[in-house]
DNA sequence: CGAGCTCTTGAAGGGGTTCAAAATTAGTGG
DNA sequence: CCACTAATTTTGAACCCCTTCAAGAGCTCG
C-alpha cells in the first residue's frame, strides 16, 4: 500500500468517517514537498509571463517555494474553504465541482499541466468549487497576499493575472455558450478538440490522448448524461471522426469534428 | 426626433450600407459626455471599494473624467473591438451577447446600473463579446492601462479589481451550472430571483420590477426558446408565484419560486 | 483473480423544440 | 391623439433529442 495521505493531509483524521462532511478550517497550505523554483521551471512559458527579468523571477522565487502532491480522488481544496494561495498544476490533473444546495453536482472545468486553479477564491475570500485530482497532481503553492505585493512592483507581472483572470472569464463565456446553444453531439466534438489543441500546445501529440476523467464527468461538465457521451463517442466511431477505446481517444479527423 | 448617434456614433458613416459588418478599429473612447466624478457618485459605493481615502478618490477622478451615453439598441463595443477602458454602468442596462462562427448568438448575461462592462477584452487585447444598451444608458469610462497605474499605488484599488474579475468568474460558474443541470423551470425561477435581489440592492423592488430584455433575450440567456420561457411564465402565473404582465413582473411568492 | 466501477447499447418515455396562428403591445407617422 | 404597422408574446399540437431505466460487457486495481 502506498503512503497515502501523507502529503495530502488536508482531509482530518477520522474525517472519511464521518457521516455529515463537514469543512473544518485547514492549514492546508504548509509545505509539504520539495522546493519549487519558477526560474528553473519547465512550465514556466506557459503559467508566466515571457518578459520576466532575472530579478524578477528570483522574487517569484521567494514566494513560490512549496509545492503539494494531490493523490487521484483527494481534494486539492474545497467549497467553503478561506481563501490564501493560488495553484499552478506542474504535473497531472484536476476537476473543479460546484455543488448546488440541493446535492446537485456540475463539473466547471478541467485543468491540466501549466493551467491554475483558486481564482475563484478571490472574491469571497473562499473557495467556490473542489478541485479533486484527476490523478496524482503536484502543484506550486502561490500565496496570493503575496503574489499581490509583487504585483505592484513588477508591472508585466501584474498584467499576467489580470490576463490569466480575464481568460477565465472568456473560457466561462464559451462555455456557457456551448451550454446554452449546441447539440450533445456538438457539445462532445468541441470538448475533444478542446483538449486536443491543449495537449497539443504542451507538446503532447493533438491526435491520440488519454482522458483522465469518466464518461459520467465528462457529462456533468457537458451538461449530458453519461450514456448520451458514450452514445456520442460510438456514433463519432461509426463516422469515423474519432477512435475510442475506454479512455484512450484519437481523433482521426479533426475538420470533420469541427464540422458536425 | 432625438439627437441620435451624435454621442455614439462609433458606428462609422455608412456602416449600415455595408452588406458584410466590418469591424473597423474605432477611436470609440473620445469623451462624448459631460465630466464623471468618482468622489460625488450616488454608484460608488456599488461598484468601489469602500475604504478609499480623499486622496485616492482625487486619484480616480483623475483617471475617469469622461462618461458616454448609449441609445438602446446601440453597442458601447463589439467582439474584436481593441480593449483600452472597462466602463461602469451608471444608468440603464446592457446585454453582453457571444457569438459562434456558424452566427448562433449567445446572451452571457445582463448588466445594470453599478456593474462593469469589458473585463473579457483584458485577455486578448480585444473585446471577446458585444454589449448592446436595452435601454437608453450612460457609462463610466475607464481606461485600463490607467486603472493599471493606480492599482500600482493604492492596495485597495489593486484588490478591488481582483475582486471584480473573480466575482464575475464565481457568477459565470453558477450560470453554467444553471444551463448545465436546471429544468426550464429553475432556470426561469433562478434568473427573476437573481434579478430580483440585485435590483433590491440598488434600493429598488425587489418584488416588482421591469424587464428591459425580451423573451428571446432571456430564452437565449438561459438555452432555451422563447416560447418555453413565456410558458414558464404563464405556469408561474398560474401557480400564483409570479404576477407577469408583458415586460412588468411581480414575484408574489420569492419562496415557492425558490423551490421550484 | 475477482469485486466493483465504468462503459456500452437498447427500448420506452418525457421535457423542450418546432411550427403555426392569434392576441397583445410597442413604435411610427399622419 | 389616433390609426396603422411591426414586433413581441401567448397558446396549442406534433415531433424529436435526450433522459431514464435496464442489462450485459469490459476494465481496473487491490
Amino acid at each position: 500500500m502506498l503512503a497515502a495521505n501523507t502529503q495530502t493531509s488536508n482531509h482530518v483524521p477520522g474525517r472519511a468517517a464521518a457521516v455529515i462532511p463537514i469543512r473544518p478550517v485547514q492549514d492546508s497550505d504548509a509545505p509539504r514537498h520539495g522546493t519549487a523554483r519558477c526560474s528553473s521551471c519547465s512550465m514556466r512559458s506557459i503559467c508566466m509571463p515571457p518578459e520576466l527579468s532575472a530579478e524578477d523571477l528570483s522574487k517569484l522565487d521567494t514566494i513560490i517555494c512549496s509545492t503539494r502532491a494531490v493523490k487521484r480522488g483527494d481534494t486539492l481544496y474545497r467549497a467553503g474553504d478561506s481563501f490564501k494561495s493560488i495553484y499552478a498544476i506542474r504535473a497531472g490533473s484536476f476537476k473543479t465541482v460546484v455543488m448546488h444546495r440541493d446535492g446537485r453536482e456540475h463539473v466547471t472545468g478541467f485543468e491540466i499541466a501549466g493551467e491554475t486553479l483558486g481564482l475563484d477564491g478571490v472574491c469571497a475570500g473562499q473557495h467556490n468549487c473542489d478541485a479533486i485530482a484527476l490523478e496524482d497532481s503536484v502543484v506550486c503553492i502561490i500565496p496570493f497576499a503575496q503574489l499581490e505585493i509583487i504585483c505592484r512592483e513588477v508591472k508585466s507581472m501584474q498584467h499576467h493575472i489580470y490576463r490569466m483572470m480575464s481568460g477565465e472569464i472568456v473560457r466561462d463565456s464559451v462555455q456557457m455558450m456551448l451550454l446554452g446553444t449546441m447539440s450533445a453531439e456538438q457539445r462532445v466534438a468541441t470538448f475533444l478538440l478542446n483538449l486536443s489543441r491543449r495537449f497539443k500546445a504542451r507538446g503532447f501529440s493533438a491526435a491520440e490522448f488519454h482522458l483522465r476523467m469518466t464518461r459520467e464527468e465528462i457529462g456533468c461538465y457537458l451538461g449530458m448524461k453519461l450514456e448520451t457521451v458514450s452514445r456520442m463517442f460510438s456514433k463519432f466511431q461509426r463516422g469515423h471522426l474519432v477512435h475510442a477505446n475506454g479512455k484512450t481517444v484519437r481523433i482521426v479527423d479533426p475538420e470533420g469534428l469541427a464540422n458536425v
